[in-house]
RNA sequence: CGGAGUGUAGUUCAUUGGUAGAACGCUCGGUUCGGGACCGAGAAGUAGUGGGUUCGAUUCCCACCACUCCGACCA
C-alpha cells in the first residue's frame, strides 16, 4: 500500500475527547475514528489490524473445533422474552422495530439465537457436542462508553458457543477452550491473568475473565504470584476471599485490568429455557449442556496498544501489525524514489505486505509517522544508504539500526 | 440516571456586547531533504440548535442537542 493513497491520515494532535493511549494513538495515527459516543469507524489501517486479531482467533476456534456461522444482529422480541432477558439483561438491549412495529433486539450476545438453532437442529446424543461460534457486530446499550475502544456501544466479537450432553464432555471442553484462549493471548503478545469471576447477566456458576493488567483497566483482579491464581475483586468480595491466595496461602496482590475475554459454563439456563433438548443414548429426553466463550475484538486492539506503545506511537506485535514493512524514502532526489519503488515492487513480489511512503514529505515527518504506526520494521531508503547498495532496517521495538543490502531483502 | 465540564476554521485553541483570530493541517509557487524544515501567496467559519434580554448577541440568560470526565452499572 502506498501511503499516499491511504484514507485516513496521521493527526499532530489527539482528538480532545480521547483519553486513554490507546485512544489518542489510534486515532492519531489513523486507525479508527469517532462516529459518535462508544462508536467508531475502523479505518483502512485499523480494520487491517483488526483482522488480523480476528485471524488469529478464527485458526484457535477452528482448532477447538468450533464450526463458523454468521447468525442475525436482529432478533425477534418473542425469542428473547423465551428467556426472560428482553427485560433483564444488563447493559438493556437497544431494541428496534420493523414497519409492523413488531420489535427486535440488535444482538448483544446470542445465546438466544443459537440455543434456538440448537432446539430445531439437534435431535439426538448424536448431533452432540459441537460448538459454533462468529466473529459480528455486536450492540450494547451501555450507561457510557469510555476509553475509546475499551468500552464501546458497537463493537465485533467472537462468541462461540458450544452443545454437550453432559457436564463431564462439557467440562473437558472447557478446559481446551481456556487452553485455546491463552494460546490466543500468548499470540498477540499479551500477558494474562486468568481470573475467577461471577456470571453477570449471561449465567453460569464457573467463569473465568482473561484479564490483561493495565493501568486504566476498569477491573481490579487480585492474584497470587506465586501459583497463578486470580479472582476478580467483586467476585473476591462475594466468596471472602481477603488478601491471601485460598489456593496456596502465598500473599495476593493485586492490579487494575482489562477484560479481554470470559468464558462462561451456562449449564441447562438456556437449554431448559427454550427447550432444547436431545434423546441420550438411556432413550431419555434430556436438556443441552452449555458453554459459551467472548471475547471483543476491538477492546482487545486498544488494549495491545495500551500495553505496548512508548511515547512516540504504537509498538504492533509482528502477528497483527496493519502491515509487516514500513518503507521509507527520505530524499527528494529522483534516483531514491526510483530505488524506493523498486525495493516496494519486489518486497511486494516476496508477499511482503509493506506500507510505502512514498510522500513528498520531510524525513522528520515521515520518520515520526511511522513510529506512531507502530508497524514492526521500519526499511528507510536514502541516498546513504543506496551508497552501499543498501536501506537501514530497525524495529519498531528496538533502537539500534543496521544496514541490509538491497539484493539480501527478505 | 446523579454530579461536573466543554461546544468558535479540518484539528487544537484564543478572542470580543458592535457578526472573528492564531498554530497545525489543506491548496499554489519556490527553496530544503536523516527526526514533525523554510519563504511567499491563498482557500477555509450560519461561533452546536432554538428561544429570550438588548438598538445590536458568537459573547449575557433559558431550553434543547452533542461530546468528555467522575459516580452508579457492566459485557
Amino acid at each position: 500500500m502506498r501511503y499516499s493513497k491511504l484514507f485516513g491520515k496521521t493527526l499532530r494532535t489527539a482528538p480532545k475527547e480521547a483519553e486513554s493511549a490507546s485512544h489518542k494513538l489510534l486515532a492519531r495515527g489513523g486507525f479508527i475514528d469517532q462516529l459518535a459516543a462508544g462508536i467508531y469507524t475502523f479505518l483502512p489501517l485499523g480494520w487491517r489490524v483488526h483482522n488480523k486479531i480476528a485471524g488469529i482467533i478464527r485458526e484457535e476456534m477452528d482448532h477447538l473445533g468450533g464450526q463458523e456461522f454468521s447468525m442475525p444482529v436482529l432478533a425477534p422480541k418473542a425469542l428473547w422474552q423465551e428467556t426472560g432477558r428482553w427485560e433483564t439483561i444488563d447493559p438493556p438491549l437497544f431494541v428496534t422495530r420493523d414497519r409492523h412495529d413488531k420489535e427486535y433486539a440488535l444482538g448483544p450476545t446470542h445465546e438466544e439465537v443459537v440455543t434456538d438453532l440448537a432446539r430445531r437442529f439437534v435431535k439426538s446424543y448424536k448431533d452432540l457436542p459441537f460448538a459454533a461460534y462468529q466473529i459480528q457486530d455486536k450492540f450494547r446499550n451501555e450507561l457510557r462508553a469510555t476509553g475509546g475502544l475499551l468500552r464501546t456501544r458497537e463493537f465485533f466479537m467472537k462468541d462461540l458457543y458450544s452443545f454437550h450432553t453432559d457436564e463431564k464432555d462439557f467440562q473437558e471442553y472447557f478446559k481446551k477452550a481456556i487452553e485455546a484462549y491463552s494460546k490466543i493471548f500468548d499470540r498477540l503478545g499479551l500477558k494474562i491473568l486468568v481470573s475467577q469471576a461471577s456470571g453477570g447477566s449471561i449465567g453460569g456458576d464457573t467463569t473465568y475473565e482473561f484479564q490483561v493488567p493495565a493501568a486504566v483497566g476498569e477491573d481490579i483482579v487480585f492474584f497470587c504470584k506465586a501459583c497463578g491464581f486470580a479472582i476478580n475483586r467483586q467476585f473476591a468480595d462475594e466468596k471472602a476471599v481477603k488478601d491471601k491466595c485460598p489456593e496456596c496461602k502465598s500473599r495476593l496482590d493485586q492490579t487494575n485490568a482489562i477484560e479481554a475475554g470470559q468464558v462462561f459454563s451456562l449449564g441447562t439456563k438456556y437449554s431448559k429455557a427454550l427447550g432444547a433438548t436431545f434423546v441420550d443414548k438411556d432413550g431419555k429426553e434430556k436438556p443441552i449442556v452449555m458453554g459459551c466463550y467472548g471475547i471483543g475484538i476491538g477492546r482487545l486492539m486498544a488494549t495491545i496498544v495500551e500495553v505496548s506503545h512508548d511515547e512516540k506511537g504504537i509498538v504492533w506485535p509482528e502477528t497483527i501489525a496493519p502491515f509487516d514493512i514500513h518503507l521509507v524514502s527520505i530524499g527528494n532526489d529522483g534516483q531514491v524514489n526510483q530505488k524506493a519503488d523498486e525495493i516496494y515492487e519486489r518486497l511486494l513480489k516476496k508477499d511482503k505486505e509493506v506500507l510505502f511512503d512514498d510522500r513528498e514529505e520531510s524525513p522528520g515527518v515521515k520518520l515520526a509517522d511511522a513510529d506512531l504506526i507502530g508497524i514492526p520494521q521500519r526499511f528507510v531508503v536514502s541516498e546513504k544508504t543506496l551508497a552501499e547498495d543498501s536501506v537501514e532496517v530497525k524495529k519498531r521495538s528496538e533502537k539500534n539500526v543496521k544496514l541490509t543490502k538491497i539484493s539480501d531483502l527478505s
